[in-house]
RNA sequence: GGGCGGUUAGCUCAGCGGGAGAGCGCUUCCCUGACACGGAAGAGGUCACUGGUUCAAUCCCAGUACCGCCCACCA
């Protein structure tokens, strides 16, 4: 056993400072973070969304490190095999773009250097960065396995990566096709839809006419420039306007080319003047129509952008082009009516805002059809759940319809995809085991795999996939998946779609990727607003660690994480964050000043007074609580609720009430047997508080517990509440519903008291000579004392009379009679009692119409009726009561009655 | 254009068919031997608007207004 004095004596103030760090390392030292392979015990598996090389961790990391860390903590403590497996992604396209915007300011671009020398150069700067990103890691307390850690081009990724595009390949799911594809003419490459970001942008609508005479029509267009690639103009088939011309052809302007009219279903008649030109090379929708009517694709852009058809407006950028065509075509006198302008969605680069340009390439594609079947029957059939279930909506919107998956890009970072072709277009794909092909002229595809290729492929390999490792066998599938809901899309989606097919051999049950997604919001600013550089209102968290504390950084971001929720932020709630963790550090401050005693269990519960036994069953109350809470990810509600018992209860109620007992030192006297045995309570209560708190708050509880008890460490200590089955639980607490009405009732009291004294004015140092009446003698006579002390009244004179409780104490009423005579405002208090007066009566009033309404008997449940009549005789007691005090008031102040009289209402 | 969500105290948000809650901020008193990063007491809300269902609506339903978010190949 061990009590706090033993030990080192605590400042009477918490600084995080670098103690944090200290912490840290010593719980990498000792391994405690470390998941085992092979385990017998419960495998709880996280892996972290690997953060992008590109910079460094931002707010919303440290959100979702924190609620990880949590959910880690917590399951490790409890016996769970717990593995939470970091590292990072090489975020192909935004790491290119940071790396190549560095190389820009030497005026150099990634063709200067090669592709070699480039791909270095981005070697380099990861080193650089991620070393970074692992540091604020630490900081964060996050306690994760360092040995596990994963890149997403490391060698066994990489393995991961060629592997699965090889099945994938073989399996017919993935081919290569010209396609219109989203393009960014800044980045120069292909982007998957969701990389292309949509926004509703100024344009304008012109309506230009093509042909002459007879065979004219008019279409219309916001693109005009593209007019330059039509080679057809289509209308609905049955439409009666044009029937006449189908089959013809008519003039397109600017280049004397003649190009058919065909009637294709897709045309809306009612949209515009009914027919559309068709730009199978440069719009989607046209390039559908165009292999329907077998048309031919005429490409009048570069990759950049800039025009290649031949004649005046060559070497024009896109943008420039437009105006220009549109003049040429009003000095034919092509334009009909008004440009109008016009509103529309235009699509942009997610990485560098350019608009993009649908553009006709050959490009990779997954066929995700099957795949993104089998995604979604994984979640409606409950093998994976979605937590907050609202989210997954959204994710069966976007699974029942997805287009197939374009995965090429033409960058240099990332996974260079396994294909070779011969000098005569033959392809052949490389897995990698096999060598590639030999011989003459054969080359390997220069495109990239998008960078969510391989982040789909996360959860499985990082543990070892392909190969039938340890790893995989033990912590796959993963139990938890928590992230914010904005890459829903872009990676829980896909670590579906490559889950379900990589792992398939498992069986339905076992190829999930993940049990749960736990999604959360974002990070806002404590006006709601998203945070942005530009708005200048982004929080750096290494800030806040460094001012305030990492212990308040997670609890500020934590406490405020509803399911799927946004979570707003700001400096004053750290601040405040940093405030709750004083005030733990003061409780056990005050634990170790007091002589409280760990380690040695529980005196039994009848040998404890009323608040021990009180305090006992509200930790017992509130750890169920937090379980609970824990498992339905009510992160928001755990922080609410452990913050408030032991701000609330442990410290302003159960402290102040054991005060009285501690301070009574003399080991002879007749309180020292209850002195010993609320020492023993007061340990039992912080110790477990404190493992309670842990996952949330590691560092502050660490330094404490280890204070406090005789314990190595409380991040491998023993969880207080549900532990792992085949784990050793803590004994239970006593529950003691009669030790909590007891107390409720005192703190009602003492609440009474104080605020007729905060009232009145009177100031503590008055010491006002109290005779408490009305008290029901069996819930608060023993406890006068206590009452006296919490109210620093002190006992009352010789000859006063003893404390002789006679009337009844209500639940909602309590009669007091103070003798205050010396300071009491009689005006002030007659206006108050006067007032309450009023709003029993009208609860009386409302009590009495309810029950008197037979529907209400007879359909309301018992409980609420009983509860109504409950309600009705404690506002009767009230008037009782309060009328009793005002007649006691002396008579003064001559005033009053005047405004009394005034007042409305049944004032007797 | 579709889909989803929101509108509750000065701010950010919980709650939810039967007596309006939290944090921060604000007011008053108090440096009581754990803590002033503290203690005590308090002010502040026709729970957006209009109808409906119900014995009972902040909570359910419908509509209105405003605000978000996601998705989207209609020129």
């Amino acid at each position: 056993m061990t009590t706090g004095t033993d030990r080192t004596q605590l400042p009477a103030q918490y600084s995080p400072g670098d103690v944090e760090t200290r912490l840290y390392e010593r719980w990498v030292d000792a391994g405690y973070f470390q998941g085992e392979a092979g385990s017998p015990a419960p495998p709880f598996t996280i892996v972290i969304p690997p953060p992008n090389v590109t910079g460094s961790l931002h707010i919303g990391h440290a959100l979702d490190h924190t609620l990880i860390d949590a959910l880690v903590r917590r399951r490790r403590m409890q016996g769970y095999n717990a593995l939470w497996l970091p590292g990072m992604d090489h975020a192909g396209i935004a790491t290119q773009n940071v790396v190549e915007r560095e190389l820009a300011r030497d005026g150099l671009s990634r063709h200067d250097l090669g592709r070699e020398a480039f791909v270095d150069r981005v070697w380099q700067w990861k080193a650089e960065s991620g070393g970074k990103i692992l540091g604020q890691m630490r900081r964060l307390g996050d306690s994760v396995d360092w040995s596990r850690e994963r890149f997403t081009m490391d060698a066994g990724l990489s393995r991961a990566v060629q592997t699965m595009f090889k099945r994938l390949y073989s399996d017919g799911l993935i081919y290569r096709a010209q396609r219109i594809i989203n393009w960014c003419p800044r980045c120069l490459t292909a982007l998957s839809d969701i990389e292309v970001e949509h926004s509703d942008d100024e344009g304008e609508l012109v309506s230009i006419r093509y042909g002459e005479g007879d065979s004219q029509i008019v279409v219309a267009t916001t693109r005009v420039e593209t007019m330059l690639g039509d080679t057809a103009v289509a209308v609905h088939p049955d439409d009666p306007r044009y029937a006449h011309l189908v089959g013809g052809t008519i003039e397109l302007p600017l280049t004397g080319r003649h190009i058919p009219i065909v009637a294709d279903p897709h045309v809306d008649p009612e949209f515009g003047t009914g027919a559309v030109k068709v730009t199978p090379a440069h719009d989607p929708d046209d390039f559908e129509i165009g292999r329907r009517h077998d048309l031919p694709s005429l490409s009048i852009m570069d990759e950049r952008g800039v025009i290649t058809a031949n004649g005046p407006f060559q070497h024009l950028d896109r943008f420039e082009a437009r105006p220009a065509v549109l003049a040429a075509l009003r000095a034919e006198g092509r334009v009909v009516g008004e440009r109008r302008p016009y509103l529309h969605a235009v699509g942009h680069c997610s990485r560098c805002g350019t608009t993009v340009e649908p553009r006709l390439s050959l490009q990779w594609f997954v066929r995700v059809e099957p795949l993104a079947k089998a995604a979604g029957d994984a979640v409606r059939d409950g093998r994976v759940r979605i937590y907050p279930e609202e989210m997954a909506a959204r994710y069966f919107d976007w699974v029942d319809d997805m287009h197939d998956w374009c995965i090429s890009r033409q960058l240099w970072w990332g996974h260079r995809i396994p294909i070779w072709y011969s000098p005569d277009g033959e392809a052949v794909c490389v897995g990698p085991d096999d060598a590639p092909p030999q011989g003459e002229g054969w080359q390997q595809d220069p495109d990239v795999l998008d960078t969510w290729f391989s982040s789909g492929l996360w959860p499985f390999s990082t543990l070892g996939w392909p190969d039938d490792t340890p790893d995989l066998r033990t912590f796959y599938p993963t139990s938890v998946l928590v992230t914010g809901y904005d890459i829903l899309f872009f990676w829980v989606a896909r670590m579906m779609l490559f889950g379900l097919y990589a792992m398939a051999g498992a069986g339905p049950a076992e190829s999930v990727p993940f049990r749960q997604v736990a999604l959360h919001g974002l990070v806002r600013d404590q006006f709601g607003k998203k945070m942005s550089k530009t708005r200048g209102n982004t929080v750096d968290p290494l800030d806040w660690i460094d001012r305030f504390g990492a212990d308040a950084t997670r609890f500020t971001l934590a406490r405020g994480a509803t399911p799927g929720g946004d979570v707003a932020v700001s400096e004053d709630w750290v601040s405040g964050s940093r405030n709750f963790c004083n005030k733990l550090w003061n409780a056990v401050r005050f634990a170790q000043l007091n002589g409280a005693i760990t380690g040695q269990g529980l005196p039994s519960p009848d040998q404890l007074p009323a608040p021990d036994r009180w305090i006992l069953s509200r930790l017992a109350a509130v750890t169920a609580e937090v379980d609970e809470l824990f498992e339905q990810f009510e992160f928001a509600k755990v922080c609410d609720a452990i913050y408030h018992f032991a701000w609330d209860e442990v410290c302003d109620w159960y402290l102040e009430l054991a005060k009285p007992v501690l301070t009574d030192t003399d080991p002879a006297g007749p309180g020292a047997a209850a002195a010993a045995a609320t020492r023993r309570v007061l340990g039992e209560v912080l110790d477990r508080l404190l493992r309670l708190i842990h996952p949330l708050l590691p560092f502050v509880t660490e330094q404490l517990w280890t204070a406090l008890t005789e314990g190595e460490s409380v991040v491998v200590a023993r969880w207080p509440g549900e532990v792992a089955s085949g784990a050793a639980a803590e004994p239970a607490l006593p529950s003691d519903p009669a030790a909590e009405a007891e107390i409720t009732a005192l703190m009602r009291l003492v609440t009474e008291v104080r605020r007729f004294r905060s009232d009145q004015g009177l100031r503590p140092s008055q010491q006002v000579p109290a005779e408490l009446v009305g008290i029901d003698s069996t819930a608060l006579a023993g406890h006068e004392g206590r009452i006296r002390a919490l109210l620093r009244l002190s006992a009352p004179p010789a000859g006063a009379g003893s404390f002789t409780p006679t009337a009844t104490l209500h639940a909602e009423g309590v009669t007091i009679q103070l003798d205050t005579a010396a300071a009491l405002d009689v005006a002030a208090e007659r206006r108050r009692l006067r007032k309450d007066l009023v709003a029993a009566q009208a609860e009386i009033d409302e009590m009495e119409r309810k029950l008197a309404n037979a529907s209400f008997v007879e359909r309301a449940p018992a409980a609420v009726v009983a509860k109504n009549r409950d309600r009705l005789a404690a506002a009767r007691l009230d008037v009782e009561r309060l009328t009793g005090r005002l007649a006691a008031l002396p008579e003064q102040a001559a005033g009053a009655d005047a405004v009394q009289a005034a007042e409305p209402g049944q004032l007797a």
